[in-house]
DNA sequence: CCAAAAGTGTTTCCGATACACCCATGA
DNA sequence: TCATGGGTGTATCGGAAACACTTTTGG
């Protein structure tokens, strides 16, 4: 491999290995990763082990590499490293580019974003991480860089969705009751739901089907447990019209 | 500025003048940019003048430059200079970003693509660009790239948001007929509606107001006219919630 | 026995749908 | 006068919304 020595104002006495004929900006992947446990949506933050903002919140991600097949491998790649966080592909999601000249103080770097909806789990700090934790939605602190608008944007992105795709259920696990998809879907809609008639839309919908089985050890009736029929909920969400009914 | 020669199978005998520490990938942006002519959804297409698919059509687009101080901003730039469209931000919409490896046969390139609903207009080719044309979007050519892709992946999202935000009476232009609105629905949806459910649909809830004007030189009773009241749409979907309705 | 959450049925109301006839205009 | 598309009212139906009491369970 050619090597060879260059200075100029950003970075003295590095080694540059990588030439091009035209300017290249740097390319960086961000994730957003929604958790819920039972009662309050979560977001998974990183504390910065490294300058810049280090110290500081963030989003999980970093530079996309030469390796990296894609921008997405890149993302979840970065995630594992991160945070040890395992997430398969089809639940990741992209979210936009955030392409501002002074985003990272450092260089010009345009970040693509993403998100996904997982259900609870544990998560440990690793490399570039100090540490990795759960924060609850409304109580984020300060972020690095723009995360706070990735974030912002990611909640909206991921409350439309929620009308198409059954990405919902993705933070419930496989199994679940209908209070916790209510409690949900109320945290994510900002809303409150009559219980009767959402229980049974769901169940008349076809929506989630009844397992025969009821969670153990509660202190008052023991609720019945469902899962989610994801081809049903995509075929009701294609019926969706312009406000949802035809005209 | 620092400049010296270097090889590569890539590029033989070019200068170099960017050089960075790490890998870093090209950049580009492709726009979508839908169009109306009162019966058929249009997608605006240049004919490249440059290898590779030298002949091809394909989406506008083009490298992200130094000076562009945003991604929206390139895909503005190379949207006016080769087809002479000039469009304002706030009607570009992101779309994705598309980084497989061997999208370009030249180099690792990635695509930040956009889309954006304008109303009808005349495009002339410029630049990279033998020349720009409307097509029927049931009538692609053969795309170069994965654009044929990137359009698919298009007409998906503006069905979705055009239950969000009134972006399809972009298309329209600054007044319309409720015929206009209904065929514009149609072509986008891909289904048929009742005139007058539609119609009063669009009236009683005040997404439209009349503008007291007709059309004039119809072989026909005359229709009237109407302007988009997009505050009243966003508040209309607003009020959407899973499925449209409460539970 | 008490607290806490689960399960369940009916009525009302509104909006979506289906449907057909007359009107205005230019050719 | 004819062809073309514009404008409009009503009856029906179904799903959404509102609403409260009983049941189960562990403590």
């Amino acid at each position: 491999m050619f090597v060879f020595y260059y200075n100029d104002f950003n970075m003295a006495n590095k080694t540059k290995q990588y030439c091009y004929e035209y300017w290249h900006p740097s390319v960086a992947t961000d994730c957003v990763i929604f958790g819920f446990d039972g009662k309050k949506l979560k977001v998974l933050l990183i504390e910065r082990n490294l300058e810049p903002y280090k110290g500081y919140w963030a989003l999980p991600g970093g530079f996309l590499r030469e390796t990296d097949k894609t921008a997405e491998q890149c993302a979840l790649r970065e995630l594992k490293e991160e945070t040890n966080l395992v997430v398969s592909e089809d639940r990741l999601w992209q979210l936009g580019v955030f392409s501002e000249v002074n985003r990272d103080p450092r260089n010009r770097v345009i970040s693509l974003a993403y998100y996904a909806l997982v259900e609870p789990c544990d998560v440990v700090g690793g490399d570039d991480a100090a540490q990795a934790q759960w924060f609850d939605i409304d109580e984020i602190p300060q972020l690095a860089f723009d995360h706070a608008q990735i974030l912002a944007k990611a909640r909206e992105a991921m409350r439309r969705q929620i009308h198409f795709d059954p990405i919902g259920y993705d933070l419930l696990g496989k199994e679940f009751t209908l209070t916790q998809v209510q409690t949900l879907y109320e945290a994510i809609q900002g809303v409150t739901y009559d219980r009767r008639n959402f229980a049974r839309k769901l169940q008349t919908s076809g929506i989630v089907n009844p397992l025969g089985k009821k969670v153990e050890g509660t202190a008052h009736k023991a609720p019945q447990l469902f899962e989610c029929n994801k081809d049903v909920f995509k075929e009701k969400a294609q019926s969706l019209k312009f406000e949802l009914k035809k005209y």
